[in-house]
DNA sequence: GCAGGTTATGGCACTGTGTGTCAAAAGTCG
DNA sequence: CGACTTTTGACACACAGTGCCATAACCTGC
């Protein structure tokens, strides 16, 4: 699996994905989401605003360098599991969403932003949307009903927001234990 | 209540929120959402740039010209509902939806919309998150644990989200029946 | 070291959204 | 008619995002 590309030479990148996504969270942090322009971040980061652009293809986007991997993970732990699929749904999501306890600060900051900023709310639809989708064609896969495949793929969703949102005003709570607490809540009268 | 204002004269609005709504509407369903700016939805109603951004303060918000009505009967009749907080919720989210059949052709596309277009998702957001605060308020509001209420108000979301995503895959079906289905399975493990 | 291929970068122009400001239009009332 | 009120339209502007093209910086082969 490792396919790590052969280096055909070419001008090295003058920066990173991750670099650039903690510039920005700071001044994020510092002045605010929409009071931080995308030549702001470019300038901080010392790359022109075309570049920045390159690396990702919205502002927002910074926030959500983990996503891809976190979408991965959570679609490789339900293909891998064996559990019955409610059970299933139970315990992966909150895994594919664990990070280490030194992001947790910063892990705080985003669902703070993502419950309070609308601009940041707006751009978050379409993670989501992808969240919800792997998890409906899990179900789907599962051989169950497009109702009941659906419905997992929403009930997941919001039981994630709505544990992020219990967390954000119970931080002493353990998130992926509420976690948890919301998926069994909303998946046991589905199906 | 009514609070009709007295007219203190001034010049005549030229047109109307709901007619410029019909106007982009129509230009949406023909182009595309992105593909109409608000340049084309302006100059087919007959209005500058400017006005319309009088009317609405995003383009997309002409989508959304009956949601203050919607969520002011939605909680209006939470407000008035004696049933417990659970079947209060399962019978009003429905009805406030509710829309005369002469709307149905529209509310297919405009719910195929928001479910594909991204820059519709995207700004769908902040109404999402209106409809999930008065759910949550309410449940709130009869003296519920906010773990409860939390739960419910995404619950409610997501019944309404899902029940849609599913209309649009079976027409025939009927949504509030849906609705009332997808709230019900969603509330069932709340509490 | 130099030529040729490869990749990242930077600059520029352009479309489109959304906002602030201000003068003019078009009504009402006295 | 004049004073007041409200809507409108024109202009300028900041910012997001995209397409295009020249250039910088690295590789490998000679």
């Amino acid at each position: 699996m490792s396919t790590t590309t052969p280096d055909r030479g070419g001008r090295p990148a003058s920066t990173s994905a991750h670099e650039l996504a903690a510039v920005a969270q700071e001044l994020f942090v510092e002045r605010g989401f929409d009071e931080t322009s995308v030549d702001d971040i470019a300038a901080a980061a010392g790359i022109s605003r075309r570049t920045f652009f390159r690396y990702f293809s919205t502002k927002a986007d910074v926030l959500w360098v983990e996503s891809p991997t976190e979408l991965a993970t959570f679609r490789d732990l339900l293909a891998g599991s064996s559990d019955p699929w409610r059970e299933a749904l139970c315990a992966c999501a909150p895994q594919a969403l664990h990070h280490p306890a030194e992001q947790r600060r910063w892990m705080l900051h985003r669902a703070e932003l993502l419950l309070t900023v609308p601009a940041v709310q707006e751009k978050a639809a379409i993670r989501h949307a992808q969240w919800r989708e792997i998890a409906t064609a899990f179900v789907t896969a599962r051989g169950l009903p497009s109702l009941v495949a659906v419905a997992a793929g929403h009930a997941v969703l919001a039981a994630t927001l709505g544990a992020h949102e219990y967390w954000i005003a119970h931080p002493d709570e353990d998130l992926p234990t509420l976690h948890g607490r919301f998926l069994a809540m909303f998946l046991a009268g589905v199906g």
